[in-house]
RNA sequence: GCGAGAGUGGCGGAACUGGCAGACGCACUGGACUUAGGAUCCAGCUCUGGCGACGGAAUGGGAGUUCAAGUCUCCCCUCUCGCACCA
């Protein structure tokens, strides 16, 4: 052993050794029990970033602790391969998006193997081979078979410039964020997956999740967005058409006053032909459709609408009510059609005042009386019915419930739940991605590609278009096709591919038999391994794609393809990386490297002061990114790891600080200095077994504080991803150790030291794996630690030989007496009070009351 | 507006079922060893009064329950995150 800790020496090494020996390959094994431990695929983007380093050391940990502890370990890694950053890149470098992931991957992967991950490489999976699609593509069949994908027209962000749908994060302030031109809603014909089917189930087993954080279960409650209510029939004046409208509120029905449809409603169109009021509707509706959505949901943003010259007829007061087309009103939600009750809401409230509509209250609060033209906002509480026929008088809680009786039994209405959640739409004219295997025949129309035909093959020798569109509908070998039902030669092939959310809601089932060829997955090993024990990644997908993956998983579940519904049993999501950000008022941000030291901090640029941001997201914008790359040079991967965990615990955010790693690397420094000390005296050692009560004074105390310390470690590991405490607890382990001299050395002092070393070794190799093989092999050990059964603590060496017990007087801390363990409660109280600090409080005042609490403390009362 | 979470020393963070608030680390201060150290080791380190012994105050603010509250209940404030014209 080297009397200095050089990561540099050890750490490539014990990689390679690892790799040699196929130390992380598992397969099935029904004797033991399977832990699949899961981290979140990354996007081969070329670099790995600190994020996944936080996420992917968290991770390493569990896997290789639950390994110690005899489970077989299922821990692998892939590529999210397919996805627009390819395309830019390849247009922006002039190569190809295939070419530029592949490199990424490899030098992502050279990364990852440098921090020492145990991952399974044979299992490693790119979403955008062949191999992987074909399977998404042959589900999607299977889908279209039964009715769970289907096409049709719906809107989507639009850049004509680009000529591509833009996804809503890709709309920067109503702008394209590649070309800065007008995002507008166009209406295209779309792919989507019919998740609204398992609203219901989604919502319901939302409740069934309990190893999942309860952020993540409410947020996607809430995506899911469910509402009971009601759909109310309005018949349209002069037309058997009538307007369907979902609300919330049938109680208050009789108040309303006019009818508000989204610009995008069918109707609206239809309703305003040939009115004198065609032309203004045609330019609100064209207006309306130029904003891109993130406009309209801004909080200003002003209500407004045009009269569309119809009328419909409220079904329950008979009320002839004027038919609006508003800006408010969302094609997206319930059925896109409004029915307005100024007095109870405050958006029909405005409306109606801005355009000088009627007001008529319906629900009359307790303890005041509402008037229509003094009221200043509208009032959405309870109260009592009244202008409502024979529902006046109820409470408005009861009529809800008796309106929609009403409306059930006269069939203009029935009770219904509304969701907040869309189809999901996957259709994606962009060019690298998973191709939607299905094709267009002029006499056929829609005719899904036999499945002998799969995969259909992104072609790959295609030049990028400068635009950025897609050219699979130019690239003429790929479009033109021939139908496979009546052999039309002049069919198209669909060009869409799919959205890359689906790739990642089923590769942790491919990964259970990733060269599986005969379908998806070998359900045996899907059996075996799934569903995923622990799941860890960003909070960023704590809607999308986990709420993909929850469907996509009960589609398999139904097709009978798995036998479970919910694939994530745990959830661990971490929090995000930070640092501070530091600005200069003439250029913006500023690189640390960009400013002077020292304070005041001054750029380097132009002299002025800088502006030290606040601690937030690691972001390349910014320029507060920290590049691991550097980390890993300068200190290694295990202080790179060890930083990660002990900054702060895995949940909440990680505030990066360099002297936290400098103080990582010296705490190693520190162990391997111990080991270095102790080597000589125990090498020939065996770890100390005997019989607590033949140690005495230092040594008995150590192998307490021994014991203690598996205990605390195994449950910080194990129960609650504490590794921040888990740390500190092999810290306090160590400064003991340091407080006891090698001299004079005794049998038994080498033994007990052996067995402490190894303990430290053993509790700290899930964390920083490679110093720990080299310190266990220095011990004289030839297998690999990560082999090594984890530590067991005798739980009687857990009690402590003496009590500390607190004395308070009126709950306050005054003196404090050490007792043997096994003193009685009475013993205990009579010393209380023979104690002079005590007696000194308690001031000949009388004793109303002491409270022994047994083993801590006794408070007296007076 | 709705939903969730968090507020503890100079800083990151401990404190498990209410029972010594501040573990562990960083920073800082002092000392030791040193040619030197930004290496290492040891010690101190919430604020406040006091030379000291020893006190007082303190977990965002305010009330309450309790022998005892960072922890439980209620009200308020601040911050972070998610959703948001959802009918």
């Amino acid at each position: 052993m080297d009397e200095k800790y050089d990561p540099k020496a050890i750490e490539a090494r014990w990689q390679a050794t690892w790799e040699s020996a196929n130390l992380f390959t598992v397969k099935e094994d029904p004797d033991r029990k399977k832990y699949y431990l899961l981290e979140m695929f990354p996007y081969p983007s070329g670099k790995i970033h600190m994020g996944h380093v936080r996420n992917y050391t968290i991770g390493d940990v569990v896997a290789r602790y639950k390994n110690m502890k005899g489970h077989n370990v299922l821990h692998p890694m892939g590529w999210d391969a397919f996805g627009m950053p390819a395309e830019n890149a390849a247009i922006a470098n002039k190569t190809h998006p295939a070419r530029w992931t592949y490199d990424n991957i490899e030098a992502m992967k050279r990364q990852l193997k440098q921090m020492g991950f145990s991952y399974d490489w044979d299992r490693e999976i790119a979403t955008c081979k062949p191999e992987y699609y074909r399977w998404e593509q042959w589900l999607f069949l299977k889908m279209y078979e039964r009715g769970m994908a289907y096409r049709k027209e719906s809107y989507v962000n639009w850049c004509e410039t680009c000529q591509t749908v833009l996804a809503n994060e890709q709309v920067e302030a109503g702008m394209c964020w590649r070309c800065g031109k007008p995002v507008q809603q166009k209406k295209l014909w779309q792919w989507f997956f019919r998740i609204t089917d398992y609203a219901e189930d989604l919502l319901i087993h939302c409740d069934q999740l309990p190893g999942w954080p309860e952020k993540v279960v409410a947020m996607q409650k809430n995506w899911i967005g469910q509402s009971m209510g009601a759909e109310i029939q309005f018949p349209i004046e002069n037309s058997s058409e009538s307007i369907t409208v979902f609300t919330t509120r049938q109680d208050t029905v009789f108040g309303a006053t006019f009818m508000c449809l989204a610009p995008e409603h069918p109707l609206v169109q239809k309703l305003s032909r040939d009115m004198p009021q065609e032309a203004e509707v045609d330019a609100f509706v064209t207006r309306i459709s130029m904003q891109d959505r993130s406009a309209r949901g801004l909080e200003h943003y002003e209500k407004e609408g045009v009269f569309t010259g119809a009328y419909c007829i409220n079904p329950l007061s008979g009320r002839r009510m004027p038919v609006y087309t508003a800006n408010f009103a969302l094609m997206g939600y319930g059925t896109g059609a409004v029915m307005s009750v100024p007095a109870h809401d405050q958006r029909d409230f405005d409306f109606a005042r801005k355009y000088g509509l009627d007001i008529i209250v319906v629900v009359q609060p307790e303890n005041s009386e509402l008037n229509p033209s003094e009221m200043t906002v509208a009032y959405p509480g309870d109260g009592c019915m009244i202008n409502s026929g024979k529902f006046d008088g109820l409470k408005s809680a009861d009529a809800l419930a008796a309106i929609a009786d009403y409306l059930e039994q006269h069939r203009i209405g029935r009770r219904t739940i509304s969701y907040r959640l869309r189809d999901w739409g996957i259709s994606r004219q962009r060019y690298w991605g998973a191709p939607i295997p299905m094709i267009h025949c002029p006499t056929c129309g829609i005719v899904p590609v036999p499945e002998s035909d799969l995969p259909i093959r992104l072609p790959e020798d295609v030049n990028l278009l400068e635009g950025g569109q897609s050219p699979l509908p130019v690239l003429d070998y790929f479009a033109h096709t021939t139908c496979p039902v009546c052999k039309n030669t002049n069919a198209r092939r669909e060009t869409d591919t799919m959205d890359t959310f689906v790739e990642s809601s089923w590769y942790f089932e491919r990964y259970c038999s990733p060269k599986w060829d005969k379908g998806m997955f070998d359900p045996a090993a899907v059996d075996y391994w799934m569903p995923v024990d622990q799941y860890i990644g960003g909070v960023e997908h704590a809607i999308l794609h986990l709420l993909y993956s929850r469907y996509y998983t009960r589609v398999l579940h139904d097709l009978g393809l798995v036998h479970f519904k919910e694939p994530f049993t745990r959830l661990l999501t971490q929090g995000m990386v930070c640092k501070e950000s530091i600005q200069c008022p003439e250029h913006g941000f500023l690189f640390p490297e960009e400013a002077s030291e020292g304070s005041p901090r001054q750029c380097l640029k132009c002299g002025q002061e800088i502006i030290v941001g606040r601690v937030e997201k690691m972001s390349k914008s910014k320029k507060n990114v920290v590049d691991p790359n550097i980390l890993l040079e300068r200190y290694g991967a295990d202080t790179t790891r060890l930083f990660c965990l002990f900054a702060s615990p895995p949940e909440k955010s990680l505030e990066w600080s360099e002297q936290g790693v400098d103080g990582a690397f010296r705490f190693l420094s520190r162990i391997w200095r111990l080991c270095w000390i102790w080597h000589p005296h125990i090498s020939d050692a065996s770890p100390w077994n005997g019989n607590l009560d033949d140690l005495e004074g230092d040594l008995r105390q150590l192998v307490k504080k021994i014991h203690h310390t598996i205990s605390r470690v195994s449950s910080d590991i194990e129960d609650r991803f504490h590794f921040n405490t888990a740390i500190s607890a092999v810290m306090e382990l160590s400064n003991l150790m340091y407080g006891i001299s090698p001299e004079p050395i005794s049998p038994l002092k080498q033994s007990v030291f052996r067995l402490a070393i190894e303990t430290v070794t053993l509790l700290l190799s899930p964390i920083v794996p490679h110093m720990c093989e080299e310190i266990w092999s220095a011990l004289g050990y030839s297998r690999s630690i990560t082999r090594t059964s984890w530590p067991v603590y005798n739980p009687d060496a857990l009690t402590r030989d003496e009590l500390l017990i607190v004395l308070q007087v009126n709950g306050k801390l005054r003196s404090r007496l050490v007792v043997d363990v096994d003193t009685s409660e009475e013993t205990i109280q009579q010393m209380a009070l023979k104690d002079e600090k005590i007696l000194k409080f308690i001031e000949s005042r009388p004793i109303r009351k002491v409270i022994v609490v047994k083993n801590k403390l006794v408070n007296i009362v007076v």
